[in-house]
DNA sequence: GTAGCTTCTTGTCAAACTGACACAAAATTG
DNA sequence: CAATTTTGTGTCAGTTTGACAAGAAGCTAC
């Protein structure tokens, strides 16, 4: 075992970015300019830069170079893909990260070099839309992540801008669960899970029908008792 | 950019393996055989042995070379831990898995070339004990995991044996929570989750007062309700 | 300006759940 | 057989949930 070398492998970073537009959860993808997969659909990402990168800072680099998302949004690890054949260059393992957006009105920033788009993660989940390598089951795999921490931390604020209504709120929780919410009984448990948001002023925005206060996040991040989804 | 190349990192497998021994959570440590660290405790572990070799297939190799446990326990990936300058041999890139074991009463069978020992959890977390790398990051990491994916799921029963009595999935429950239940409530709650648990046979097992139903896992991974760990 | 519509916010109420605890049941020990 | 120990069942008050009524506060149409 002394002559023996242990093999070395190719590091990518993979980004699952998440954002609710509408009523639907979307996730950002771009198109392929390099084989393999040219063309296709895929998540942003790529390898590291040097083999100093560090990791979270190439998921950074890559959240700005492929998405134009240089404001910081929510970021973290999410899981390792790394297959043996899943990529034809070679050995590589991918850690995938979830990012979750922000509301974004305009259909993306241009970004580097190919294009990017919203799509709905339906569409992913469903097969209707082809993704390149093992790219649909990372998207599973963050989609259900969000899912799951909706439930028990503020991720949820995530979605939003710096302030947003609790109805604002509200929609976000239905996009990511898929799943309708009664206002008034959501409105009466935010309010009562301490830390999760607090009053922004007494501003008001106005819609269709009465103004809603404004709140911005809270201190807290885990929630407490938790939101909870089961019968629709 | 044609020119340049992706960077090659090593990629290593470690394992956090929980087990519960009396009334403690309790996790695996080796003494490192070769430098870096020689002769300090570390985590189970290892490179991958080609470059054709499957992540969780070296995570079960490393199980039973390092650990003995041949019998299949649970086994999940943890996460990812590449910091620069972690390892001074190179770049190193390490997939974290979490194992979970059944009670051992033996003081683990001995392994491949170092020794092996249970040490509790909270040795490790407090400082008390030293960690090589930054495994003692890893192995709180593991137990936050435990601590959480105990209440959502079943994951309890993969520290009992194949028949186990509510009393003991409950010492589970302290042990890994630190912290006390009441029987009564417990023992209502278990049996109240749907496919948590279900009774095996009419057998039971002497103690030392009246003798318990035993029971095994049940058919559904996650509870709903779920287990709560709320007020001590 | 008033009627009508929309959305936000505050209440109400029965059913379910939680946490604390009394107590019966079934074994072992002295 | 009495004492002890642990398992299993029941009770009960306080809290939380889910469904829904109704008031409050804006906009639009006539």
């Amino acid at each position: 075992m002394s002559d023996w070398e242990a093999p070395r492998v190719l590091l990518a970073v993979d980004l699952v970015i998440l954002t609710v537009r509408g009523s639907s959860l979307q996730v950002l993808l771009v198109e392929r300019g390099v084989e393999p997969f040219e063309g296709a659909l895929a998540l942003p990402g790529g390898f590291l830069r040097d083999v100093e990168e560090d990791i979270p800072a190439a998921a950074r680099r890559e959240l700005e170079e492929e998405a134009g998302l240089a404001d910081e949004p929510h970021l973290e690890p999410l899981g390792v893909y790394g297959e043996p054949g899943r990529d034809p260059r070679g050995r590589v393992i991918s850690v995938a990260h979830l990012a979750i957006a922000p509301r974004l009105p305009e259909p993306v920033a241009g970004t580097d070099a190919a294009q990017a788009w919203w799509k709905p993660v339906d569409d992913v989940l469903s097969g209707r839309l082809e993704l390149a390598f093992d790219h649909r089951r990372i998207v599973a795999d963050g989609v259900e992540r969000a899912r799951a921490k909706l439930e028990h931390s503020a991720l949820a604020t995530a979605f939003c801008g710096d302030t947003f209504t609790i109805a604002e709120l509200q929609q976000v929780y239905e996009a990511v669960w898929g799943a309708q919410l009664d206002p008034r009984n959501f409105y009466r448990k935010v309010q009562a899970a301490p830390g999760f948001i607090v009053p922004a002023g007494d501003e008001r925005r106005p819609g269709n029908g009465r103004p809603a206060r404004l709140f911005r996040a809270g201190p807290t991040d885990s929630l407490n008792p938790p939101m909870v989804r089961s019968a629709q």
